[in-house]
DNA sequence: TCGATGCAAGAGATCATACCACTAGGAATG
DNA sequence: CATTCCTAGTGGTATGATCTCTTGCATCGA
């Protein structure tokens, strides 16, 4: 099975590269992989002579379907396919907020203009399966060991609210939020432990269950700005 | 003037490969370097004997500092430095929505999230020079002579808002649905002439002036309620 | 004098080859 | 059975060569 790039076509437009062509090629062709349970790409070497490529373009390109979220290249083992669409936007705003002070506030803000939206949409749309899934990420909130499986279940109910929103967009901006935001929320579970989280969770998803959007909207306010003062608290108490 | 990357420890822990280690310092000069108004990298060839690694690296490196938006690489002209932080959302939501009507819905959505949130920040923080700027983006749209330059100030006039609110996540965000989103407005624009797009950003230009935050944020979701009925006004023309 | 054409230098793009460093699995040893 | 070692295969890097594009300059013709 050999499928031949477009060689860059010859003329007065703009040349496509032959690296700008397997990217794409090679980007379509993970996300339907992905669909279908596959984890690896063939090898590099495999890849050139698939393509008819030398393996430079090969390198370059999967060097850039890295950075986009959709591989993972590692040494000796080859290429990884993962899911991380969001991870480009992580790296964008790192660069753009280098000062991780400045970063944290903002995304903190960014936090509070999208999430309480993103639970209003979720008390009209979720389905049984993420209520289900929102139900079992409270549990393991409850049941967590220590502050960095907490942290994983406080994020992943959040990440669940904004799948359940229905809106690919602001689940993956949320996505990178909660990475970038890791660690404040680790000093925030230091302040108030991981109980106080979980009950506001509850009165979130209560809100959700019986299908109240504003209340879901008010409820996950209240959480935000409760977690938003937590976090100056810490700060306060740092100085 | 001889800068060294960090080779690659040995050792256990995780190796960082050359090209990892030039990209992150290539990303921090690129970044500084724009602040300065510089607008080109060294070639290639220079900066493989600056770094003391070969082309093949440099290469790699600069494909995925083109995929970050710092850099545009032009065959034959070599390295120019941008400011497109935004450019890798785009792409992450193009592969994460590859249907276009789906991904313009949702985009749509998260705007009418954010953006009466932005208003509201604007008419809080804007500075006499944001205000200006919006001014001057209005006077743009309103001199307009084709549908190319009226989207250019909408979508300018939308960024300046974001800008103004002093949130650069929000305003990233913003600036890649503007990007993504450029057909839709033409569509709009198309049904209703800019001339009521210009009326509606004035009713909130007019309210971040008056330094009123909810007045603000009622201007633009009525603005972005009547542009999403006249995108569907026009898609249902259209069937 | 101006516009068109051609050429050369320098830029990135691609190829090929060689070698290095890491990883995992299988075989050997205690 | 557990530990250690070795090997094959993987990605990482270097080098040299050639090709293709872009721009600026020189020349020629009207």
């Amino acid at each position: 099975m050999r499928i031949t790039l477009k060689r860059p076509a010859l003329g007065k437009s703009a040349p496509r590269s032959l690296v700008d062509e397997l990217c794409e090629t090679l980007a379509k062709r993970i996300r339907r992989d992905l669909g279908k349970g596959r984890s690896q790409l063939p090898t590099e070497r495999e890849l050139a002579v698939e393509f008819e490529v030398s393996r430079t373009v090969v390198r370059e390109a999967t060097k850039r379907l890295e950075l986009q979220g959709l591989l993972e290249v590692r040494h000796g083992i080859g290429l990884r396919l993962v899911d991380k669409l969001h991870a480009p936007l992580n790296g964008a705003l790192e660069l753009l907020l280098p000062d991780a002070g400045q970063r944290l506030r903002q995304l903190t803000e960014t936090r509070r203009v999208i999430e309480p939206e993103l639970a209003r949409l979720a008390a009209e749309r979720a389905k049984p399966e993420h209520l289900r899934a929102m139900r079992r990420t409270q549990q393991q909130l409850e049941k967590a060991v220590d502050t960095a499986e907490a942290i994983d279940a406080d994020v992943e109910f959040h990440r669940l609210i904004a799948a359940a929103a229905g809106n690919g967009i602001l689940e993956l901006v949320l996505k990178s939020l909660g990475e970038l935001g890791r660690e404040s929320r680790r000093a925030t579970i230091a302040v108030t432990g991981s109980k106080l989280v979980h009950e506001h969770h509850a009165a979130i998803l209560k809100q959700i269950e019986q299908r109240k959007p504003q209340g879901a909207f008010d409820a996950m306010a209240r959480h935000l700005a409760a977690a938003d003062r937590d976090l100056n608290d810490h700060f306060v108490k740092q100085k």
